[in-house]
DNA sequence: GGCAGATCATTAGACGGCAAACGACCCGAG
DNA sequence: CTCGGGTCGTTTGCCGTCTAATGATCTGCC
């Protein structure tokens, strides 16, 4: 088993299993704070807009649309001078998430990493980022 | 949104694809692998083994070995001593994989981390273990 | 020897992800 | 003006993962 492929998996589970610890504390599932990110930043996108931003497909971004109106986190509203769009807006109760959640965010960010030299983070940084890149070049 | 969480959801997220393309050359898909290789290393293990083995929870094997022994990479046979245990044991498909899949396995090993020096690989394994190590203690 | 509690696998149901098929809508070329 | 191709969101169906509930079996204690 290749040792950097099964680290960083195995790293994933458990920073997965983290940030779900930390969005549930909100009333949140795990990836419904991707989707609130890219509403705070810009609101009234369409999912397909917003799939593009998390890199995810627009499925993903509807399934998870459907459970947050359900929710009371946004709402759907058709797009006036396009009506094959639909934009999602967020309402009062998913604003209001955006600081504490945020808070949560940082909190996690600075747990994990609180190990790390200020050299160390940085050389991560770098490195996965490299790696990043190379695989991103290997999928596209 | 923190540098570090971020950097890493997405670099799993390609990571993910790749393995998965990587897996599909095999026609398997991409947890199977993992439950595979826990085979390879002892076959006849219980479904609780193999989680355990996996860091998954019993279920998700479960579920997994439903959808193999369909596809006839492995059988079920029940414990003769404990009834109440269960044995997964390869068939001679799921042998058969066990070359080319490792082969795929160490080749993307490889190329996702063909750019950088030997010193960048070594330093990217040992703080990333530390995170690792650090979010384990978090959660558990 | 029998019953209560522990141990296992399985089932049920939810969530996040993907690909493929479908349907509604827009727009530009005739 | 129309019609065909392109662009959207949605539906469907699958995989991997989790938690909670269910059911079968073993084991130790009385």
């Amino acid at each position: 088993m290749p040792e950097f492929l099964d680290l960083h998996s195995r790293t994933t589970k458990v920073l997965r299993a983290l940030a779900d610890e930390a969005m549930r504390a909100n009333g949140l599932h795990y990836g419904q704070h991707h989707l609130l990110a890219a509403l705070w930043e810009q609101d009234g996108r369409t999912p397909g807009e917003v799939a593009a931003k998390l890199h995810v497909t627009t499925p993903t971004v509807v399934k998870m649309a459907d459970r947050m109106t359900a929710s009371g986190l946004l709402v759907r509203r058709r797009d006036e001078r396009d009506n094959r769009l639909v934009r999602l807006w967020l309402t009062d109760a998913g604003r209001a998430l955006r600081e504490p959640v945020e808070a949560g965010r940082r909190d996690l960010e600075e747990k994990v990493t609180a190990e790390l030299t200020d050299d160390e983070r940085a050389a991560l940084l770098a490195t996965l980022a490299k790696v990043h890149a190379t695989a991103e070049r290997l999928v596209g």
